[in-house]
DNA sequence: CTAGTGATGAAAACCATTTCCATCTAGCGT
DNA sequence: ACGCTAGATGGAAATGGTTTTCATCACTAG
C-alpha cells in the first residue's frame, strides 16, 4: 500500500531496456499526471511522496518515453521542458492555459496535412514540426476568477 | 569605412527606448544576416568584426526587438533561442533545413485560422500559437554531399 | 554645459539539463 | 541458488544559455 507494488507500469516501461522500479514509477507518476509535467516538479513529487528516484534518472527515463513515442513534450515560454503521457500511437498538440497551466488536445490533422503540403511544396524532405497552442481556459476567463 | 557608421540602422531603434550606438548595431546585424542567428553567434560576430558590444547588451536588445514584434524568434531543439529579423508588421513562420540551417518563411494563414477556430471552439480565449517546421533541403538531399 | 535618467558590460548568479563515476541490480549462464 | 556482467542508478560536479548586479557611461532635456 505504500511503495511496495512491483506491478505498477505497465510492459511498456520494457520498451526502454530493462524494465525497473524507478521506470515504472515515472511512468506510472507521468500517467497519473494527466497534464504536462517537468522533470523537475515529477521529482519533487515523486519525492514528497516517499519514492526514491534520482532526478538524473528522471531525465533519462522521459527523455527515453518522448523518443519511444510514449510522451508528448513541450516547452513553456521559459525554454523548460514538459513531458505529458501520450495515450494513443501518434503524437498530438495541446491548448494550453496561461493561467492555470491546464491543457487540452486538439484536432490536429489539418497542420498535419498542412505542414506535409508546405514541405512538399518547398522541396524539403523528412518534414517534422511544432505546433503549440496557449489561451485563457473558461474557468480563468469568469469576473469570478481564476481557478485555485 | 571600418566601424565609424553611425546612420548604420533606420529610426526603428527608437521604439525601443534611447536609440543608442550599440542597439543600431544590433539591429544592423540582425537585418544583415537575413536568417535565425543566436544571440551567442551574433555577437561572435560582431566582436570579430571589430564591434564592441557586450553580450548582455545584445540578450536585452534582441528580447525588446521580439517584444516590439520587429523579430521572430524559434527555439532549436536543444532549447537555444534564435532570432530573425521580422520585416512585414505580422509574424511568420519557418521551415528550416535541419543540416545546413537554412530557413525560409512559408505561408502560414491556413494555421492562423485553425488556431483561431481550436481556440473558439474549446471556450479558450487570447489564442497565441507556436509553430515551427524542419525538413531536409534540396540542396542537401542530393547525392552530392550536404552544401558547406 | 550640467544634471539626471537610461544604457552598457564584465563578472557573478541562475538554473534546467547533462555528464561523471562509484555503486547497485536485473537477468542470464552455470 | 550463485556469481557475472552489462546496464541502470543517483549524488555531485560540470555545462551552457540566459539573467542579474552594479559601477561606469552616454544620450538628452533644460
Ligand atoms: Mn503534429
Ligand atoms: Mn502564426
Ligand atoms: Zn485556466
Ligand atoms: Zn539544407
Amino acid at each position: 500500500m505504500t511503495s511496495t507494488d512491483t506491478t505498477s507500469a505497465p510492459g511498456e516501461v520494457a520498451l526502454l531496456g530493462r524494465p525497473t522500479q524507478q521506470r515504472a514509477t515515472v511512468l506510472r507518476a507521468l500517467i497519473d499526471s494527466e497534464d504536462f509535467v517537468s522533470a523537475q516538479v515529477l521529482h519533487a513529487r515523486l519525492i514528497a511522496a516517499g519514492n526514491r528516484v534520482g532526478l538524473s534518472t528522471i531525465y533519462r527515463t522521459l527523455t527515453a518515453l518522448a523518443e519511444a513515442g510514449l510522451a508528448d513534450t513541450m516547452r513553456d515560454s521559459e525554454g523548460e521542458r514538459h513531458f505529458r503521457h501520450r495515450p494513443g500511437p501518434d503524437h498530438r498538440h495541446y491548448l494550453r492555459c496561461r493561467t492555470c497551466g491546464r491543457s487540452v488536445a486538439v484536432d490536429s490533422h489539418l497542420v498535419e496535412r498542412w505542414a506535409e503540403r508546405i514541405g512538399a511544396t518547398s522541396g524539403f524532405t523528412e518534414i517534422s514540426h511544432t505546433v503549440e497552442l496557449t489561451g485563457i481556459c473558461a474557468d480563468c476567463t469568469g469576473p469570478t476568477a481564476p481557478a485555485a
